[in-house]
DNA sequence: AAATGGGCGTCAAAATATTGACTGCCTAAA
DNA sequence: TTTAGGCAGTCAATATTTTGACGCCCATTT
């Protein structure tokens, strides 16, 4: 909604990279979002970015990273959390040669390999109490010494730091330091989850099916409905999944409300190494027996939710209508449309209880040839 | 779909109503659009409106006035070429009762009608000469004359003029009064035709489909692109019929490429009072003899352009292979996921030619659990 | 008025599709 | 090693769909 006028002349100091290109959605808290990364991007002040797991604080660290003055140097990501404990230490400083076993060779931290560009520290909150103060240290005097290293290396590296955790309550837990919280979080960035901004479902699935590349898919407007209203506890991250899986699963199909659903519900194998261990349970606890000869065809739909006989007759349906409009009510023109026999369009007419009058029911007179349209 | 803003508070003395909720798309020459109309909008002086026909000058001017200051007086419009030359006068100063043949009664003219408020001349470049002579004395006396009579009446209307013409060449060829050409153009915005400005193809789509209001419609990749690149001749008001024919034909439907052909090749009945002057045509021009027994299924689609049974396949098979590898290549759960027999699918799968291994290439291994996502 | 031509609906034969039964394979449990 | 159970592939019986032929109706032309 916001205007912004396009620079094309000379000038354009700061941002080299507009970030409104990185970011997607147009919600209140991304445009917020927006302006808080194009004011810290003039500045190499401490960044703290919050916001639950999966909203994106990667890409919000990049995109400042991006149109920051060190854009065209290195950005480096840790996730704290994800890195064993006692090589944490070894990964943000490196180390020496033998300093300890199996340390086989000199190996430079991310810290130095950061120098002059932006080190992303994500999932903080999650850093080990001892490497906590290690950190402040480090910080506090601007230089690292290599594990098993006497030696200072000065560094001149931006901190943009994440987690999704609550540190104020990491620090009244006493999980957290508080000083080295005052460090990192001199400016805090907060994203919103994606259940908050719903207005940034649709462009974000606009932009991950741009993404991925493959074919494209197209959602029907209860599917929307659905995946709007859906809580999205794993936020883009996990819409993100979902169009993966849309995409793998319905390619280039129109996908319904039910087939969204089946989105859903994962599969119950998720490692792929096992391939029978789920598979008993998902039928014995499904229905089995089931005793044949339904007298009628329309069972329940199962397991899956949707039902292929029931969309091709739906589908064709609506084709029957169509041609039947096109060609104005005349059958034998409506069946030549879409490649019938004429007499097999009346079978189908039949079958389907469409009748030839429903194709005239048109509310409309003609087009709209005059000039001015009042309304 | 007309939208209002609700003045409840105080000031917004300027711009009540910002045209940028009125005016789709967001190419270069639309932006332009939008900050003239920003311009012109807190002034008075004429303006005219060029582009070709069915660009959308009405909306323009309609933006135009609302955000202007007179936004809460009337906006009346005169289509010039299209009024019968004899009545334009009556149209636009009035008449006295009685003044000729069929003045029946008094009649108010359009330049009063709008006083205060915004008098829109659509086709100016078709109005007669000699009404060109007493519109620019008008403008300049700022006062009217009703037919018969001989009082004069001070007016105080905005004038929004518009044509799609090349005045200049009018002017010219000495159709148009170069004085009142000067008086009309002071301040001049262009549109440009729709192929000139195809980003906004896909917007003013999605914002027809939302206007028109009824079922949902779904354009397929290929169908977008034909779209897309179609050299638009009727400009926007083209695009909006069909749009509406797409929503009265293909209600809730994935329309395909050639679908989207079939909208264009339109009707050749277009009056709907003869219905068979131009069947016969249709009939004796298409194949008719078409000795039977191909012995395989593709048969040139004949006349509509597409194929009912085709269409059908492809859905089918999208929903066996989307089921397969819903099913991870397990025929009989994939079978239990769409509601069929296991026998039935596998019956399919031949007729399709789809082997259960389809179903396994699989790229990715499994989702992204890991933090940091490289690209 | 009769003839022509196109369209509509119906029907029974012909073409297709669906289904349950049967067989064999494989794996996991006994 | 045997057994049990799930799954895939095939086939003939059954069910459904498609199709050409026929008769009727209406409007226009001769």
């Amino acid at each position: 909604m916001e205007y912004r006028p396009k620079v094309t002349g000379s000038e354009r100091i700061l941002h080299p990279d507009d970030p409104a290109l990185h970011l997607v959605g147009d919600s209140a808290a991304i445009e917020e979002v927006r302006s808080l990364i194009r004011y810290a991007a003039a500045t190499t002040i401490p960044v703290m970015i919050t916001g639950p797991s999966g909203c994106g604080k990667e890409v919000v660290a990049k995109a400042l990273h991006r149109c920051s003055l060190r854009a065209d140097e290195k950005f480096v990501g840790v996730n704290c959390g994800a890195i064993p404990r006692d090589l944490l230490e070894s990964e943000l400083f490196g180390h020496e040669k033998g300093s300890f076993t199996g340390a086989i060779a000199q190996r430079i931290g991310q810290f130095e390999d950061a120098s002059k560009g932006t080190l992303f520290l994500d999932e903080i909150g999650d850093m080990p109490f001892d490497m906590q103060v290690k950190l402040l240290r480090v910080l506090e005097e601007k230089q690292i010494e290599r594990i098993g290293s006497t030696q200072s290396i000065a560094i001149d590296t931006r901190i943009i730091s994440a987690t999704h955790q609550n540190l104020d309550q990491a620090i009244s837990e006493h999980r957290f330091r508080e000083d080295l919280f005052y460090r990192l979080s001199v400016f805090p960035i907060d994203i919103p989850a994606l259940k908050d901004r719903r207005e940034d479902i649709a462009p974000l699935i606009r932009h991950f099916i741009a993404k991925i590349g493959g074919e494209a898919i197209y959602f029907s407007a209860e599917a929307m409905d659905i995946l709007e209203n859906y809580a999205w506890p794993g936020n883009a991250r996990e819409l993100l999944n979902i169009i993966e899986r849309a995409v793998l699963l319905f390619p280039e199909m129109m996908i319904s409300a039910d087939q969204v659903s089946s989105l859903f519900r994962r599969r119950a194998s998720n490692a792929p190494s096992y391939q029978a261990d789920a598979l008993p349970a998902r039928f014995s606890g499904a229905g089995e027996v089931r005793p044949f000869k339904h007298d009628s065809d329309h069972r329940g739909s199962l397991g899956g939710g949707f039902d292929l006989k029931k969309h091709l007759m739906q589908e064709e349906r609506k084709y029957l209508l169509s041609a039947l409009r096109m060609a104005e009510g005349v059958v034998a023109e409506a069946a030549h449309l879409v490649s019938l026999r004429r007499t097999t369009f009346v079978e189908k007419m039949r079958r389907h209880k469409i009748e030839r009058r429903m194709a005239l029911t048109d509310p409309r007179s003609g087009m709209v040839t005059g000039s001015i349209r009042s309304e």
